[in-house]
DNA sequence: TTCTATGCAAAGACTTTGCATGCTG
DNA sequence: CAGCATGCAAAGTCTTTGCATAGAA
């Protein structure tokens, strides 16, 4: 995705263009990844970007609130975005921490019961949680 | 459950039988339910249980890992210790925080994928995300 | 008595906040 | 110029740790 594309998506989601969202939006947008704060702050560091920590925070929530990045809690210590937005599950490895993407269409579900009173549906979240085989 | 079946599982899942463990078994334990730590501590206070908050991380980190309680992750403020530990499934409602135990037997699941090379399953989390509906 | 559990406070990890400064429109 | 974004450090949560004391076997 270029720079301008990117630029324009901010845009059309109701945010300010900055020099700092424009390099987070482009490595965590670049690719369907699964990204924690650290590790964008890293990746800004790496790239020679000007980035402050309160900074990485901040745009991921705005982010996430314009949902222009979706977060996964499957580890208590560390909040991870999923730069895929489409609904869709995910693989876990409890033994590496790595999480994949399972395609919607790869998952059939059907629940036999209701919501629960007074509810009404807001996403369903398959977690298949994995570990490295022993050979 | 009694004071001395309670004793008696502790001892069974290889934990030593303190009053304090006793106690905290004894609310954790007693029903259904997914407290955190705090609600726990709170509750021990309330009944004039002299605990402390790192005797209460201590002891849920060992019944959780003695199999005697489930960590759901599903908020990444805060960790929820389940007092069920049969394979099952939530409903969480993203308003209110509530959990709602969903029996493993009401949720139908086929993937339509291999699991990832090189890892073998440890278990299904299905977690149905729902809000408090309008009227 | 010996070993483990507990309490307390300090330390740690992650995230948020307050405020002065800088940049966008 | 007005208003929002940023940086830095301080503050806030939740959780873990270190060490002295208390309790279990």
């Amino acid at each position: 995705m270029q720079r301008d594309a990117i630029s324009k998506l901010l845009t059309r989601h109701g945010l300010q263009v900055t020099s700092q969202r424009l390099d987070i939006a482009e490595y965590v947008l670049g690719k369907p990844q699964h990204v924690s704060a650290d590790q964008i702050l890293a990746a800004m560091r790496e790239r020679g970007s000007r980035v402050s920590k309160a900074t990485v925070y901040n745009t991921m929530n705005l982010f996430s609130a314009r949902g222009l990045v979706r977060t996964v809690d499957v580890d208590s210590d560390r909040q991870y975005y999923d730069s895929t937005t489409d609904p869709h599950h995910h693989f876990y490895n409890v033994d590496t921490g790595e999480l994949i993407d399972i395609p919607a269409d790869q998952v059939q579900l059907a629940l036999g019961t209701a919501l629960p009173e007074g509810t009404e549906q807001d996403g369903i979240e398959v977690v298949i949680r994995v570990r490295s085989a022993m050979h």
